[in-house]
DNA sequence: TCGTTGGGTTGCATGAAAGAACCGGAGTGC
DNA sequence: GCACTCCGGTTCTTTCATGCAACCCAACGA
């Protein structure tokens, strides 16, 4: 039985799944940010089997967070650049790097330092804020239907309103 | 051939794929947030098999992103729980949801609106920024061995510091 | 008491990952 | 011109993970 996707899902974090949530995707976008572009850096550096890695750039140009441009002239040279679509995946990135640093490795532990090149100084931490920036949890927040919702998102977002109040 | 895991790497990226990078595992801590606590909850919500859920939830616990809490009175009825390590995913799914309505749904298709409960405004959307909130793209920044960091990582920073300059 | 529901486990069929081998074209040495 | 190497893959085999259906037992519920 094939693998079931998310494609079909009405749902942001279902899509963004599809596009980059396939074990090693989000390495390889995290290689694309450090500066990687070729096959073989991509392969030496993760330590991927070449296959893996040749479906998985393949998947991710499909979805066009990365780009294949032609390298050398009238030649069989690849390289892999992200587009502006993928450099927009940098908030993903780094929120999933800081939940680690802090989760994880714990404060003062951190494998790898983010700083404003001009500033030298550390980028702020990502939070989840209100309009004004007021920081907010879970139970600050409210799920409503949006335009693109379809019946089904709807009726579970009725359904938990009536039911549930975590 | 194991599949081969990511939990040796000196990164935090990798290190929060280890815990939570599985196919399904974000859409079952995302149904948590939404108030999904018992095993049939997640397994009719996601359409997931139920030994696949069972072991994505072990794991989840495992690593102390949700928590196993008996619900029946001596009883074999159990709740899953987000812990505070898995409430502060929070940054991760809307990093994720928010990528996916931009460059996915599309603006004005999103499927799902989030607001902050008391002022009813939208929340704000996440953004890498300075210090002093100057938005940062990914040419802004420098990655700088952290005090985690391991001897490959030293290197790995510092053979790209000569080399590359994207 | 008997059926039903919840919360799983087990077994099987199939797809995906790891690793190694192979391959064709471009460049390099001689 | 010819061997040799590197790059960027593809193909093959083995083993693991996923999906599905069947089964199971403890708690409720009537």
């Amino acid at each position: 039985m094939k693998r079931k996707r998310f494609d079909k899902m009405n749902c942001g974090i279902a899509q963004a799944l599809e596009a980059c949530g396939d074990w090693w995707s989000l390495l390889i976008v995290r290689d694309a940010f450090f500066g990687a572009r070729r096959f073989g850096e991509f392969q030496r550096s993760l330590g991927i089997a070449k296959n893996i890695l040749s479906a998985r750039l393949a998947h991710l140009v499909e979805h066009g967070i990365l780009e294949r441009i032609d390298a050398g002239r009238e030649g069989e040279r690849f390289e892999y650049r992200l587009t502006p679509k993928g450099e927009a995946l940098l908030t993903v990135l780094t929120a999933l790097r800081e939940w680690a640093d802090e989760w994880v490795f714990g404060r003062g532990n951190e494998p790898l330092i983010v700083r404003d090149r001009r500033s030298r100084r550390r980028i702020a931490k990502l939070r989840v804020t209100d309009a004004d920036g007021t920081p907010l949890t879970r139970s600050d927040l409210r799920m409503e239907a949006g335009p693109g919702a379809s019946r089904e998102t709807i009726q579970r977002l009725s359904s938990r309103a009536r039911t549930n109040t975590a």
